[in-house]
DNA sequence: CTAGAAACTTAGAAACCACGGC
DNA sequence: GCCGTGGTTTCTAAGTTTCTAG
């Protein structure tokens, strides 16, 4: 499958790319080509029975020649060998059905709180069950009455449950044992025995590690009963530079007031950066500098090129300097003072459990910094004040309080969403968000979820394909191109592509807003048909650039859809996102064009290990055959990086330590020889010894080199190439918990502890023969 | 329906930090 | 102890999808 991507390049080689292109949508107005020509688009309508159309249909005989190789290489033989009632139960979990409630007076946030606040198991104790189904989304008022009923409401302690809960549970993980304590016990029997054994600890780790993929989870669309935390942590508030810092205008020091001082800060700041040479960039932040400062200051600087801020960037290049050389002591106070805030701040209490915040600070002014050729880059990103953040929160929690003499914008109880706290952002003019850890319950369930569905497309996806196959030969435009971008999307793991304003950020495309000039056709190409070569920019102006042989009705389709059309012209001008989720949603119930990547990736891993994992070798090697998996979805899914600026240096530095490996090696190697030879001669215990202890070395040395040697190529290969987005949000984790359990490799090599704990729910669920 | 807002996921870069070699 | 390096964490931009109002 790799080797269906060409060669790559990155962001930097483009850079004119992006630009030409800017010049050429400018010219030709856009709107016009948006709200395009009714007449033509008529003429389109239909699809012209043209001759190659006709060629088309003489093609049929040759259909099975076709047949679409898919990234997964998997023609579909994948035994479904999942577990079917934990599937079926899945699902059920994954669309609520509808059932009428009888009517019940409703309670109000006020009401429920102590209830589900509160730990008492009393609190949880669950009613017997009306049917087994979940109110509807639309029964608002009566929703709260089922969630009591419906959530069994589990204090800080899982402990012990009782009949109803732990039959359920029993059906869910068939593994699980009666025993009550076993919810606190990991369950892979692999080493963590102790966790038993040590009854204090589990104790702690108990508190500690909740599973929350163990509950029942919400159906009514609420994300949570109860929500308490502090608010967010306001960015510093500014401090005036010392006297002798002095800022220069035309060649004579000038005194900025306040406002306008810590604007030129900000870009002071960035002075070292490339950014502060780029002409959109400057004039931007020039633009909005000015608006911060008084009259008279506008009126004595007239221009950007005259300023003179380094003395202010070397204040702040001695402050981090001093930063660094900081005493110990001081050092450990700051980094108390951290853990204070965190401790304060970082946490919040949702349902009854404390969890970890992701961002809990507010961000703070700056200059903006877009990606790619932003049209906004250098604009102030103003200060948010305690007047612009709108708090989420139970009504009857503790609500954060403003800082003395502020007040927050709104404070609001809507439990249907998952932020703490929001406030809008005014360069996009978007809304900014404070939510939950990867860890915490709400994110993971998600997650979770997320490859649910993909498993979901997994077992129909066949038929999907057969599907727009089919589709390449309507009689309709618009299903033509549903059908040939679904195709980019499910091949090439491309993104769904949303048109975006103009001028608003920076120019770049996904499928669906794929223009002509994004793509090349060679009827010919090599020793190659049909050659389609893909050159674009992508999500964060990241160069996606791919040859790729397509099936003859897919390059006369493309053909048709490049007619009479300008290079700036939308390819698919009868798709859009929101078209083509439509379908795919009647397709399969939850399937969005993301899904496609997900499922793709997480495919590829699968498979990608099947094939590259030999029994026999070592970890080390065993850890190579993992990332080269990881990197032949990385690749798949265009997740590059720039080279490390010291990615030459390093390699060279690895290499080194080999060739000294290498020395000792042989040198050893002939002392073992050596020895050998002593020994025969001597035959006594000593020389004995020695060869043993020359063997051992011998040996070491070789594993040491061998890992060595892994490292190397395994870094090699990554120049350009960024692992972690794939990990982190394309790969069903418990495909590599089962790897990992599957050959004994210790999964600290795999996840770092973050993951790990982003990824419990895999962790402690998937088993060494989880298929996704 | 459509447009725009809202909510949430995905993304690479930069900042930070821990650790091993000198 | 210092320093460089590489891994980890943080940051926030940039996507996708869903929701809402007209």
């Amino acid at each position: 499958m790799s080797g269906d991507h060409g060669p790559r390049d990155y962001q930097g080689n483009s850079g004119s790319r992006a630009n030409d292109a800017h010049k050429h949508r400018d010219k030709h107005k856009e709107k016009e080509h948006r709200h395009k020509d009714h007449k033509k688009d008529k003429e389109r309508e239909k699809v012209k029975h043209s001759s190659s159309e006709h060629r088309e249909h003489s093609d049929k005989k040759h259909r099975e020649k076709e047949k679409v190789k898919h990234s997964d290489g998997s023609t579909d033989k994948h035994r479904e060998r999942q577990k079917e009632d934990q599937e079926k139960r899945r699902e059920e979990k994954d669309k609520p059905t509808v059932v009428e409630c009888k009517p019940k007076k409703e309670k109000e946030n006020g009401h429920a709180r102590e209830r589900w606040n509160s730990s008492s198991p009393a609190a949880i104790k669950s009613e017997p069950e009306e049917g087994n189904g979940y109110p509807s989304p639309k029964h608002k008022s009566l929703k709260r009455e089922r969630l009591e009923e419906e959530f069994e409401y589990k204090a800080k302690k899982i402990k012990t449950e009782n009949g109803k809960k732990s039959k359920k549970r029993k059906q869910e993980y068939e593994e699980e044992e009666d025993d009550d304590e076993e919810v606190i016990k990991p369950k892979m029997k692999t080493k963590d025995k102790k966790a038993g054994a040590d009854s204090k600890k589990a104790k702690k780790e108990q508190e500690e590690k909740w599973k929350w993929w163990e509950e029942e989870r919400a159906t009514d669309g609420s994300k949570w009963r109860f929500l308490e935390h502090k608010g967010p942590v306001l960015a510093p508030p500014y401090e005036p530079l010392p006297g002798h810092v002095r800022f220069y205008y035309d060649g004579k020091p000038m005194k900025l007031t306040t406002g306008a001082e810590e604007v030129a800060t900000f870009f002071a700041k960035m002075l070292d950066h490339e950014y502060t040479t780029k002409d959109i960039f400057r004039k931007n932040f020039y633009k909005d500098w000015r608006k911060e400062m008084t009259s008279e200051e506008k009126s004595k600087i007239t221009d950007l090129n005259k300023c003179n801020f380094t003395e202010m960037s070397e204040y702040f290049k001695a402050q981090s300097e001093a930063r660094k050389q900081m005493s110990k002591e001081e050092k450990l106070k700051i980094r108390e003072e951290n853990e204070r805030v965190l401790q304060e701040y970082g946490f919040c209490v949702m349902d009854n459990h404390k969890e970890r915040i992701g961002n809990f600070r507010i961000e703070p002014p700056g200059l903006f910094r877009g990606r790619g050729d932003h049209p906004k880059m250098g604009m102030l990103k103003r200060r948010i004040r305690p007047e612009d953040i709108i708090i989420n929160c139970s009504k009857d929690s503790k609500h954060p309080k403003p800082p003395q003499g502020t007040r927050w914008k709104e404070v609001r109880h809507d439990n249907k969403v998952t932020w703490l706290v929001s406030w809008t952002e005014n360069i996009q003019g978007s809304i900014k968000y404070i939510m939950l850890n990867p860890s915490s319950r709400i994110k993971g369930e998600k997650d979770w979820q997320k490859y649910e569905t993909a498993r979901r497309l997994k077992k129909c996806v066949d038929r999907l394909r057969a599907q727009y196959r089919d589709d390449w030969k309507s009689k309709e435009m618009r299903i033509r191109q549903r059908a040939v971008a679904l195709y980019f999307i499910d091949k090439l793991a491309l993104r769904a592509g949303n048109e975006k304003e103009e001028g608003e950020t920076a120019d770049t495309v996904g499928c669906c807003s794929l223009r002509v000039e994004h793509i090349k056709l060679y009827p010919k190409m090599d020793d190659q048909e049909y050659v389609v070569e893909f050159d674009f920019l992508g999500k964060d102006s990241i160069r996606y650039y791919n040859k790729m042989p397509v099936e003859k009705r897919v390059f006369k389709n493309l053909q048709l859809f490049l007619e009479n059309k300008q290079p700036e012209d939308d390819l698919f001008d009868r798709l859009n996102t929101s078209i083509l989720n439509k379908h795919l949603q009647e397709l399969m119930d939850g399937l969005t064009a993301k899904v496609f990547r997900t499922y793709n990736a997480s495919i590829t891993l699968q498979q990608q290990l099947k094939e590259l994992t030999s029994p026999e070798e070592s970890i080390p090697a065993k850890i190579l055959s993992y990332n080269r998996a990881n990197r032949a979805v990385a690749i798949l899914c265009n997740h590059q990086r720039a080279p490390p600026k010291t990615f030459e240096k390093s390699m060279q530095n690895l290499q080194t330590k080999i060739d000294e490996k290498q020395k000792q090696l042989s040198t050893v190697r002939k002392q073992l020889k050596g020895a050998k030879n002593e020994h025969k001669c001597s035959h006594d215990d000593k020389s004995k010894k020695m060869v043993e202890v020359k063997r051992k070395a011998v040996q070491r040395l070789e594993e040491q080199l061998m890992s060595l040697q892994m490292q190397a190529t395994d870094r090699e290969e990554n120049k350009q190439i960024a692992l972690g987005t794939s990990k982190l949000n394309y790969l069903d984790p418990r495909i590599s918990v089962a790897w990992v359990k599957k050959w004994d490799v210790p999964i600290e090599k795999i996840y770092n502890k973050t993951q790990r704990e982003k990824f419990a729910w895999a962790i402690d669920m998937a088993e060494e023969d989880y298929e996704f």
